[in-house]
DNA sequence: ACCATCAAGTTAATCGATTAACTGATGATG
DNA sequence: CATCATCAGTTAATCGATTAACTTGATGGT
């Protein structure tokens, strides 16, 4: 029933196939032809073929705003992650954005993928936007507004956080356990005979400069960290600690992501007279493995290094930095599935998942 | 009008503001509140002040299902990118994606992200699911079943064909000139002094093996290329001959894109006495450079390279590689762009973009 | 033979916003 | 003063699928 239809000068137009016409051909009600699609009420084999046939012939396609308005779901999910463009962090989230929607088209499942460019303003509108589009949405929460952001996520909206955590966030959230991973890291690299560690690392978010050189004692798995980059300072310093060395605060920068500033920070961190370096982000490290190129220091021999995240560049620079991965894809696939499961299911327990990261050891310590 | 129902055990489930909630606190019709969101009829100050406060207090949000069933706009751009998990295309489609939806949010669009995963029945299914969510679909088509898609791509359905090209297409296309910017490569190293080039890619495609070595004579501006990798091909084979070079079959190799092959295929070239190499793709270029640095040949004393596309890593080996580099954001800015002009103008005529590389001088050849 | 139950479809209300057609009031015009 | 245009807002049809409630006919137990 494919129709022509008149449209501006001569041109045609061709009107969609709806369940009408394929009710009329299939001499059924519209209800019936409804339930051969859904399934969820019984029909003799008979009407099911004959409807299937006529369902083929026409090449009828659901509506699907017909659809979302009658049944309030969306068969969507939203996300929404937080790069800018110069930053590091665009492979890992793009990772975990293939991951998701891997996952989604496997049941049916569309995503709409949204950046808020670590930006709370945006975030808030998209979040807005996303209410009568969505079924779910998966974030990346920036740093700054954690109560706006609670408070505008009400109770029409799934919801699973990713890599962060807004402080008293109740809900699903799948997260990297960047804790142990570092804590593992640092360890090594003690172990090989360093003992004075660098640390550098983009921004802690909006609460950075007042505590943050503020010890704190408890492991990660009992607690609730706000940001990645603060466990994994968290665990610098506690990893030291328990190999009785000294916590030097000197020895510790925190400077923007981009590869300038791993450079500028890098050289910094030297004249101070470090003998390794554990860098908490990708671009930085780019950054730092330039000037220590430039300044012909040998790895592992002059200095020892560990990166943070497996990027391609880490096997063929040489020696191969090690570095600590994170599963990007996997988060993306367990937050999905804990999207779903919730849909189905919205009343059960939250789930919280903290994956492992894995540490590749390489020859640069 | 936030009502409360009663949801499950003793769940309550926020339902969402109505514009009927919107014009009875507002004390007008419906069709006054949405002409005053709409903004397409007049409506006196004092009932659109009266209106907008209430729209404020009760934080309403359009639903955007009925606005779509009733309008037939979906306000959605469906993306179906081309990548395999270990593709070197990855960054380069996600960096489009990132253009693209930046794009779109400027003007009130959403997108949604789909991966057909190079392959060609996927991409028909994604098509046709699209048909009733997006008003328009931007696709980097797989490189089979072109006439397929040509079929299912109807006229209900804007489209805007990205970096390669189905024969035969009528219609909207950004691409980039890979002729050029091969071509330039290619000559640069020839001034350089090198003689015995080879060319390193990933396949053409389906139509590869039979016509792969039929040189072409004319430029890229006057032909319609199907495929990325062959454009570079033909660039290659055009600019040995402009110099006045031999064409040796033996010196070009088409593999899989993967680190492994670009290892292999590196070893094979440089043992028939290659001494220089273009790459035309990322990954293979980093198995490539392995190979060399294990081997301890010189860049470029020993061997020249030329790389595609600006990866990080290009930047901090040592020498840096030399590349040509795609604009991948802004091919998705300007893939947007047309689109969002063409749901305005239907009828305009068809729009062609090819984007300029970026020749990216460094120290290998 | 009688009524209850079930099986297999159908009828029609419904989701929420848009928009063509309409109404009533005001004002301009010859 | 009758007539018509314009203005500002309202009424109600409409988009296409889902689904609760209903119909109709068949089955079966006592």
């Amino acid at each position: 029933m494919v129709q022509q239809v008149k449209f501006g000068e001569d041109m045609k137009r061709i009107k969609n196939v709806r369940i009408k016409d394929v009710a009329e051909k299939a001499e059924v009600s519209t209800a019936t032809v409804s339930h051969v699609i859904n399934g969820n009420k019984y029909v003799s084999e008979k009407i099911k073929n004959k409807v299937n046939t006529v369902l083929r012939e026409l090449n009828y396609q659901p509506n699907s705003a017909a659809r979302s308005l009658r049944s309030t779901k969306t068969n969507t999910i939203g996300l929404i992650i937080p790069i800018n463009s110069e930053d590091t962090s665009k492979s890992f989230f793009m990772s975990i954005a293939e991951g998701i929607e891997e996952k989604l088209k496997s049941k049916g499942y569309n995503l709409i993928l949204s950046n808020s460019k670590e930006d709370s303003e945006q975030e808030l509108n998209l979040i807005k936007m996303f209410k009568t589009k969505v079924d779910g949405l998966i974030l990346a929460p920036t740093n700054e507004n954690f109560k706006a952001i609670n408070e505008t996520i009400d109770h029409n909206f799934q919801t699973v956080m990713i890599d962060r955590l807004p402080v008293g966030y109740k809900g699903d959230y799948v997260l990297v356990d960047n804790f142990q991973g570092t804590y593992e890291g640092i360890n090594e690299l003690i172990k090989s005979g360093f003992k004075k560690i660098g640390f550098l690392s983009s921004g802690l978010g909006v609460n950075t400069s007042s505590d943050k050189f503020e010890v704190n004692k408890e492991r990660s798995n009992n607690r609730m960290y706000i940001n990645p980059n603060n466990e994994r300072f968290q665990a610098y310093k506690v990893a030291l600690s328990d190999n009785k060395l000294n916590f030097n605060p000197n020895y510790v920068l925190f400077g923007e992501s981009s590869f300038q500033s791993g450079y500028d920070l890098a050289k910094q961190l030297i004249s101070k007279g470090v003998d390794a370096i554990f860098i908490a982000n990708n671009i930085m490290a780019m950054g730092s493995v330039k000037f220590i190129q430039e300044q012909k220091l040998i790895i592992p021999d002059g200095i020892g290094m560990i990166g943070y995240d497996n990027y391609d560049w880490t096997e063929i620079i040489s020696p191969p930095l090690s570095a600590i991965k994170q599963p990007a894809f996997e988060i993306g696939v367990q937050a999905s599935e804990l999207m779903l499961n919730r849909i189905q299911n919205p009343t059960a327990g939250f789930q919280h998942i903290k994956l492992k990261t894995e540490n590749l050891k390489r020859s640069s310590y």
